[in-house]
DNA sequence: ATCCCGGCTA
DNA sequence: TAGCCAGGAT
């Protein structure tokens, strides 16, 4: 294996993308012996994360979960929404008025007819919640390599960055965009013309790395035989994209244009706004069954000033504090609030009966 | 409903 | 080590 991953993040040394790598052969994977391949993977891999981490130091905070509001190379949208006066006037947000006044948007709230009581209160305390954990680390260094891009660029960067961190790491994606950038792949152009077993390369460990570099090239494709080299605008046409759903749609309209036509919910949101009792199915009390179900109730009544606050709100909240499963409700300051505190003591031998569980857990 | 890819954890 | 997680496609 003589694969050369320089170590150093200095280096602007593409990475040699002529020497064999495992990944490049596509149709790799023989059903049977693959140890060597697997070793050999498991080995780059490594490289891979130790140049990750000279990149950006690992954060404690970070643990596993996606903070899908920080798209590499983007300021942070929780920065952006929650601390006091960040130099967002440089931001990305720049040139529309300035960011919501995040000392209280709330005081202006007229409460919407089906808004849930106490909301506003459960808003403060999670919010008040997430402040004192320890704030979540600062968008490293990784808002260089997006900010200082021109505009279309910085756009498409965005779009990238949407792909490529859903179910992966910061650190992971944040690094696959600094390769992808020091090759000169960062616009539809290149990738146009790159092979995708380059992209692969390149973008590997994200999760699902091979559909993602498929959908690049497709995506970079449509930019520029479409919109001109740029992303589209409309949360329609975004998607239309191969690749891109409703979560990454709105969060890309979000930060590349700074356009609030809906709610970013993942899979914490959905949750968390099912535990709290704050969507429902259409007419009934039952809870959603899809963050899509999920987004549209909650447009319903909340109001639109807090569409974007709300994601990384949750978001942190649901990976310190409203977990998925086993959530640390003595730890959480809302309970009285909480229709769900409390109730999923789930003990951790019953593995049996999913029903049960699932009844409990998958709220 | 199942697959994708790899990290995490019980 | 087996199973869960997480958006999106099919």
């Amino acid at each position: 294996m003589n694969r050369q991953i320089h170590g150093t993040v200095s280096s602007s040394k593409p990475i040699s993308l002529k020497t064999k790598h495992p990944l490049s052969d596509s149709n790799q994977e023989p059903a049977n012996g693959a140890c060597g391949l697997v070793e050999t993977r498991v080995y780059i891999r490594k490289k891979r994360l130790k140049q990750e981490e000279a990149l950006e130091p690992p954060e404690k905070d970070s643990g596993k979960g996606v903070n899908t509001h920080k798209l590499c190379g983007l300021p942070d949208i929780e920065e952006f929404a929650y601390k006091k006066n960040t130099a967002s006037s440089s931001s990305i947000f720049a040139g529309k008025s300035t960011p919501m006044d995040n000392s209280i948007t709330m005081n202006s709230v007229k409460t919407e007819g089906n808004a849930p009581e106490n909301w506003v209160k459960v808003f403060e305390g999670i919010r008040q919640m997430r402040s004192s954990e320890d704030a979540p680390v600062d968008s490293m260094g990784c808002d260089k390599a997006g900010s200082f891009l021109p505009p279309t660029e910085r756009r498409f960067a965005v779009l990238l960055g949407a792909l490529l961190s859903s179910q992966t790491k910061d650190q992971v994606n944040n690094a696959a965009i600094h390769r992808l950038h020091e090759n000169g792949l960062l616009t539809p152009e290149a990738i146009d013309k790159a092979d995708e077993s380059t992209i692969r390369e390149l973008i590997y460990p994200v999760g699902f790395y091979t559909r993602k570099a498929t959908y690049m090239k497709k995506i970079a494709k449509i930019c520029l035989m479409k919109y001109n080299g740029d992303i589209p605008s409309s949360l329609d046409d975004l998607l239309s994209l191969p690749g891109i759903g409703p979560k990454m749609a709105h969060l890309i309209l979000h930060v590349a244009w700074n356009d609030v036509q809906g709610i970013c919910v993942d899979t914490h949101v959905h949750r968390i706004c099912n535990r709290l009792g704050w969507v429902s199915r259409p007419g009934t009390k039952q809870k959603t069954s899809s963050p899509e179900e999920t987004r549209v109730a909650l447009q319903q009544w909340l109001p639109k000033e807090e569409w974007v606050a709300i994601n990384p709100l949750l978001v942190g909240f649901g990976q310190m504090i409203c977990t998925p499963l086993r959530p640390r409700c003595e730890a959480c300051s809302v309970t009285k609030l909480c229709p769900a505190a409390f109730k999923e003591t789930s003990s951790p031998s019953s593995k049996l009966k999913k029903s049960n569980r699932s009844k409990e857990t998958m709220i």
